[in-house]
DNA sequence: ACCATTATTTTTAGTAATTCAAAATAACTG
DNA sequence: CAGTTATTTTGAATTACTAAAAATAATGGT
């Protein structure tokens, strides 16, 4: 079985060294804030940081070479939404597959659980020779309160 | 003295008219040149207008402002994929909604027709209180030719 | 066909997201 | 605790795309 860590950051310390990557308070400051703040970008997160003076020396470039590390090694996921507003985001949840939700005109996104819960959850129609991977799913919506701004400024 | 078919040229001017936009011969040869390559950047398209020297003076941003607006009027459809070093690309095949597998390796893209056909073709398992818009699903993959290339990387 | 109007293209700059490389710093090892 | 070297910081570059003003050309009326 496996032990319950203490605390969180001994949880990710010991992922990190798992991977023989070292445990810094950067990399385990950023852990901390992208688990309470799923689907964060590059730059949330790099605000999160210096906002609470969790690391207030923290750079973007930092922030960009944590979440690409920390991506490499499985402990957190990267998701490319569609959009120009196009920015990567990052969450803890790993290893389940699971789909997105996105608002297109305020840019909120929710989870969506995969029916299957492992990669690939859909079978393309003709795969022209390739070997499947992945099925990627992103559902495109409007939120409930986008509608309604949206349904004033028709009014108008 | 028309370089280009009569018949494909009449049929895109018509498209513009109807729609109020001009017919400009970087437009036309924009939709020439995109519906014989499907799923072209921005960059790939600029390119191609320029080798065959079908509009030698035309520049870069004419042709974002070209794929905006024939995207906004629905001549073309605009593809997001996955991978940071990912341009938006364009195809003339709209209003099927079909989908794309990729290759996660060299990039290479081909159509998977939609089992549906129309969006929304997958429904998520909890929508948040959001109205739905579209199901976005993009194969990833490795093509045949990755696939071997990889081989002997992992062989050496 | 000619001209006026104005959409479109071109020219010139600027922005946002991300990457790269060298120098400074700080984790791990013994 | 000191040495080694991974990581962060600093500073600059790249890519994809957008913005605004000036030049050009497509349409409509004569
Ligand atoms: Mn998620
Ligand atoms: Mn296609
Ligand atoms: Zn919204
Ligand atoms: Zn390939």
């Amino acid at each position: 079985m496996t032990p319950e860590p203490a605390s969180s950051t001994d949880y990710w310390s010991t992922r990190l060294r798992e991977q023989g990557l070292r445990v810094t308070h950067q990399r385990l400051a950023a852990l901390e804030v992208i688990d309470h703040h799923p689907h964060s970008s590059a730059e949330e997160i790099y605000r999160l940081l210096k906002r609470a003076q969790r690391v207030p020396t923290v750079t973007l470039q930092t922030v960009h070479g944590i979440v690409n590390d920390l991506t490499a090694i499985g402990l957190l996921r990267r998701i490319d939404l569609p959009g120009k507003d196009s920015a990567a985001r990052y969450e803890t949840r790993v290893g389940d597959n699971h789909h997105h939700i996105e608002c297109v005109r305020c840019g909120r996104v929710e989870d969506v659980d995969c029916a299957r819960g492992e990669a690939p959850c859909l079978l393309p129609s003709d795969t022209h020779g390739m070997t499947l991977l992945e099925a990627q799913v992103t559902y495109l919506a409007v939120c409930h309160e986008c509608e309604l701004t949206l349904r004033k400024e028709t009014h108008a």
